[in-house]
DNA sequence: TTCGCTGCAAACGGTTTGCACCGCG
DNA sequence: CGCGGTGCAAACCGTTTGCAGCGAA
């Protein structure tokens, strides 16, 4: 099953009696073509010609995280970045390599799986989850540290 | 096995050229008496009482952080915490409810173990990783919303 | 005695807010 | 036409930085 796109991206929009304007197509387009989680300043630089302002972009951000259309993950230390849920994305984890620093999408329903029986034992109703994890990658495993 | 305690701690830091300082014992007892991960601000106003300068208290997390005593969550949709690692705690990982906002804490091997084959599978050698469950939790699905 | 650590105070820059105008529905 | 969305500009405040003095080892 493909991912939802702009068309479904924006009757979820009229569906939740929000507006469908160009700067919200323009802030979901940048999010669908990138390849990992995009910070606020990050989504800034990315539709810079379109003149978005700023302050508009971090409301639209605080909208679509309300509408559970992006949800934040951690970046660095210290940032915060969004990406695409489902249906707008496949959900996937996150492989991050403490060496080269690549991050590598994870998709594999064992975890689900588990997380599934887990919570069932607990009487928790999962509606998402988001894992890093964090090691070191097969071709920094070959190289010798620096 | 408990947990390492503040002498543990105090030799860690010797181990690793860093110094033992009243400040870094504080924060380390602060970090270490919450049940939940603490943001900067948090920590602040925790040993406000102790006078330590907002500055001081930046460079300690990030010294901290380096030496992978402590390590950064996420926490509201922008706010990052940190939390204690091993050996200076348990690794568990989070259940969160989306209607009363609780956090508990999720102690499971079964999920280390799933997470192993599945980076076994790739050559990745893992370090550490987290996950945040969201969801409702067994009270708030007995109790209507709102 | 040395150099890492700290407090202070100022600078910084990402984020928020108020307000008037615009334009989607 | 009404109200949600936007741009602008100022305010805010969490975080960073430079520097001089302190104190752990």
């Amino acid at each position: 099953m493909p991912t939802a796109g702009e068309k479904e991206f924006a009757q979820f929009l009229r569906d939740h009696r929000a507006r469908v304007t160009p700067n919200r197509l323009t802030v979901f387009r940048a999010m669908q073509q990138s390849a990992r989680p995009l910070t606020v300043p990050d989504l800034a630089a990315q539709v810079e010609d379109s003149g978005l302002n700023p302050a508009t972009l971090y409301r639209i951000i605080e909208t679509l995280t309300e509408l559970e259309v992006v949800h934040p993950v951690l970046q660095d230390h210290q940032n915060v970045a969004y990406e695409l849920l489902e249906p707008f994305a496949r959900h996937h984890d996150h492989l991050v390599c403490r060496q080269c620093g690549r991050t590598v999408d994870l998709y594999d329903c064992r975890l689900e799986e588990t997380l599934k029986s887990i919570s069932d034992d607990r009487g928790f109703k999962i509606d998402f989850h988001q894992m890093e994890v964090h090691g070191l990658c097969p071709d920094c495993q070959a190289t010798p540290r620096r």
